[in-house]
RNA sequence: GGGCGAGUGGCGGAACGGUAGACGCGAUGGACUCAAAAUCCAUUGAUCGUAACAGGUCGUGAGAGUUCGAUUCUCUCCUCGCCCACCA
């Protein structure tokens, strides 16, 4: 007999799909399409590892029953090359990003195909092939014309290590999320999208899409809406006004002084009228040496008043301090605030700290001075003259308006620094010239292709290597035709993958970066598989793109992905993340070596929830490779076909429904028992030749070689894969008996088998018929019979 | 500090408010073998109990509540994980 061997089968399978074409999407057919996509990985040195495995099969699971059940899927793959490791490479070694990249992708592309992932890979897509990279150009040149691409100075997240400016979404807690270094401010010239000009769109389309709870509310309070008003404090014996945003209106009487960041500009502005302007000076370098991570440490409250000015409180006239302090930040709203510590927690502690006085004009009723902490609670107005009395919502509305001040809408969301100093990007094509200004390159020289460098390495300066190559820098303005220079910045890692599952729609287009109709036959993603890691970056990023685009009518759908799919990340044996120091990693390929890649495919699924975060056991990948061996060996024996029981059809049919059914739920998992307790049922059973292709059919979507091989051994010329899922009879699922647990006061005391219509008054017959259930009830009174028919009945006594 | 989520055998984990621990790993005993591996069969939550059956009790982080019945729903608390973090 035959023995499973999967290192003989796999490759042969692999072959023929790709030869047969087997998963390629038909953009013409008639069938409903289903657009399958996962994030499309970076083809580094290391290869693919186990965390790409995660989404991969769970995508290509899904995929393949779609495909069975009758959809035209389309399940693309592409690269998204560019990027620092390729770069750091190339200084290391001298070698072109593009030369290690292809070898890169090349052995990526072994690895998909030995882990039997069903892609299109008619349509692959490489973020750093210029004629991919001429329409992210093009995109951003339309936000360029569009106003949402502006340059500017400004204090900006600078990671030393990458020696480039980063985003907000790239900086964690004070720290480059690439190469892990504490991350510097640096006041520098850059390229912004304006990312905020979408955030109320950003916030609504949410509402619109089937994603998980936990991923809309990340992106929710990423964006940070909040309602308030802008209102403006005449500085005392000056032209200057000091505008704030509050969402506290109604607390105005109760400000006692104003704080303004330390970069705000009035600092400099009155620095005449700043009697200690070298203590304020101080403070200011002081805080600017100070880290984000130091600043999250040390969370106590510094300061210094600018002494020699005053403010005037709008409401009442009365003259207030100005502070400059660090807990006021330059970045949001106006980079000043009117304090009031007694409803603020923060205002409260730098006013105990810096003696100021703080009063009281929300009250309960219940709270009295001295207030020990800052009162944030609900109440009506005091100490507000007229206004007393009103509520909070009510005094929000009359006070604005009181002091003329406007009702506003603040994002915590900042504008997306999209310039980075690096080589290995797309570069803005954008010319700067002195008699034009900033001239974006004409759309039909795009691509604006990468230039050879000598030197690949960042210069630190806040420039681009690629300010070095005269030849590519000086060129001509395109319209005056006076001399210019290019602009000598890259765009950012997120910018190709902003807009990649556009151009798997339609990947060969040369004219268009997709074409109206394909986009309108594959649009939107009905389902995206990723990491939770991308929420607040490439998912944000690419809404922001997809709404443009829509709004400028470039795209057929308001939102880019119906449904997003998060996964929890694989951990090593030992419960830590994989690494390599810690020697846990598992590596897909040695695994694929060893037991097979529907093995490695099966266990992954089998390892607990897909949105769990899960530990890998050697161990646990042998029970999968012994089923598989079981279910191999059950197929070789012709023996056990033949007239079967009810009762293999009834679990056959059972099968059908619970596999189906959670898949599409993706609870992979629980499919996975639901086919090991279907062989352990039948196993050493008479089985009939159509249940065996319908269990083959079960398995091909976790387990597509072992299923196409064996259902081709029983003489089936066509692809298990475009096989049409079967259909589960509900008849046959129903039994005609069932057991009936019999429960006295909720505790199981007996089962009773019985046939399935049997009136209720006959089952609490037999119930108390029931020896076991008679001595629970014996002698005492029967209150009432729950009798939850096929289940269960419940005597209370 | 805020938000979200999770706590179930030795381990990974199952359970529309209805027999908790499916399925798998591991372990123990047995069969096969000169022996081992592989494979197959049986047992495997704790505890009391019995010569052996039988049977009982307790058990899903802790405590309360709703219910005939709670791992599941509600409240309080504890622990862990992830995300955000002086956002006015």
């Amino acid at each position: 007999m035959k023995k499973y061997d999967p290192s003989k089968i796999e490759r042969k399978w692999q072959d023929i799909w790709e030869k047969d074409g087997t998963y390629i999407a038909d953009d013409k057919s008639k069938k409903e399409k289903k657009y399958v996509l996962i994030e499309f990985p970076y083809p580094s040195g290391e290869g693919l590892h186990m965390g790409h495995l995660r989404p991969y099969v769970a995508g290509d699971t899904y995929s393949r029953l779609l495909r069975m059940k009758g959809y035209e899927v389309m399940y693309p793959i592409g690269w998204d090359a560019f990027g620092l490791p390729a770069e750091n490479f190339a200084i290391k070694k001298g070698i072109h990003p593009s030369i290690s990249t292809a070898k890169n992708i090349a052995n990526a592309k072994v690895q998909l195909k030995s882990w039997g992932m069903g892609f299109d890979w008619s349509r692959e897509v490489n973020t750093t092939d210029p004629n991919y990279y001429k329409w992210t150009q093009w995109i951003f040149l339309k936000l360029f014309k569009a106003g949402l691409a502006y340059e500017a100075k400004g204090l900006i997240n600078w990671c030393p290590s990458c020696k480039t400016g980063l985003a907000n979404e790239e900086v964690e807690g004070g720290i480059c999320e690439r190469c892990g270094t504490t991350v510097e401010k640096k006041e520098l010239r850059q390229w912004y999208l304006k990312i905020t000009a979408y955030a109320e769109k950003l916030l609504q389309g949410l509402k619109t899409l089937e994603w998980e709870n936990k991923i809309k509310i990340q992106q929710e309070n990423w964006i940070g809406r909040s309602e308030g008003a802008e209102i403006e404090f005449k500085i005392l014996n000056s032209e200057f006004w000091l505008k704030v945003f509050t969402t506290r209106p109604d607390t105005l009487f109760g400000a006692t002084y104003m704080v303004v960041a330390p970069e705000h500009e009035i600092v400099s502005k009155l620095k005449s009228q700043i009697s200690n302007f070298s203590d304020v000076e101080k403070y200011i370098t002081e805080t600017k040496n100070k880290s984000e991570e130091e600043r999250i440490e040390n969370k106590e409250k510094t300061g210094v008043e600018l002494k020699g000015i005053k403010a005037i409180n709008p409401v009442n006239n009365e003259e207030i301090p100005i502070f400059a302090a660090d807990y006021v930040l330059s970045g949001y709203g106006t980079g000043a605030i009117m304090a009031v510590p007694a409803h603020d927690e923060r205002d409260f502690e730098f006013a105990k700290k810096f003696e100021l006085p703080i009063k009281i004009v929300i009250s309960d009723g219940k709270i009295s001075e001295p207030l020990h902490e800052a009162y944030v609670g609900d109440g009506v107005l005091v100490n507000s003259k007229k206004f007393n009395g009103l509520s909070i919502e009510e005094a929000k509305e009359k006070i604005t308006e009181f002091v003329k001040g406007k009702k506003q809408v603040q994002y915590r969301l900042r504008d997306w620094v999209f310039s980075r100093q690096r080589y290995w990007g797309e570069p803005i094509p954008l010319i700067h010239c002195e008699k034009c200004g900033i001239v974006p390159v004409p759309e039909e020289e795009l691509p604006v292709t990468l230039p050879e460098v000598k030197k690949y390495e960042p210069t630190g300066t806040g420039e681009s290597p690629l300010a070095a190559i005269e030849s590519w820098v000086n060129t001509t303005c395109p319209k005056c035709g006076g001399s210019g220079k290019r602009e000598t910045n890259t765009m950012p890692q997120w910018a190709g993958s902003s807009w990649y599952y556009l151009r798997y729609t339609d990947p060969k287009n040369e004219k268009e970066f997709a074409g109206e109709e394909l986009l309108k036959r594959w649009l939107p993603v009905d389902v995206y598989f990723g990491g939770m890691e991308h929420t607040t970056l490439h998912l944000l990023y690419s809404r922001f793109w997809h709404e443009f685009l829509y709004d400028e009518k470039f795209v057929p759908t308001p939102e880019p992905y119906k449904r997003r799919i998060p996964h929890g990340i694989i951990l090593g044996a030992d419960g830590e993340k994989m690494s390599k120091s810690r020697g846990n990693v598992a590596n897909p390929d040695a695994i694929v070596k060893e037991f097979g890649a529907d093995a490695l495919r099966m266990y992954e699924l089998f390892l607990g929830p897909h949105e769990a975060t899960v530990s890998w056991n050697e161990r646990g990948i042998l029970g999968v490779s012994r089923f598989l061996e079981r279910v191999y060996k059950l197929f070789q024996s012709k023996e056990n076909e033949g007239e079967e029981e009810s009762m293999v059809r009834g679990a056959l049919h059972e099968t059908i429904k619970k596999v189906g059914e959670d898949i599409e739920v993706f609870k992979f998992n629980t499919v996975v028992s639901a086919l090991m307790i279907l062989l352990n049922q039948i196993e050493n059973k008479k089985i009939s030749r159509e249940t065996k292709e319908i269990f083959l059919k079960l398995l091909a979507p976790l387990t597509p070689h072992i299923a196409e091989e064996l259902w081709h051994e029983l003489g089936n010329e066509n692809s298990i894969h475009t096989s049409a899922w079967p259909v589960f009879d509900a008849t046959l699922v129903e039994k005609d008996l069932f057991m009936v647990v019999v429960q006295v006061n909720g505790k199981v005391r007996g089962q009773i088998e019985v046939a399935k219509n049997i009136p209720q008054e006959e089952m609490e017959r037999l119930a108390l018929m029931n020896e076991k259930v008679k001595s629970y009830t014996e002698g005492k009174t029967i209150k009432k019979f729950i009798y939850v028919p096929g289940k269960i009945i419940n005597i209370v006594v």
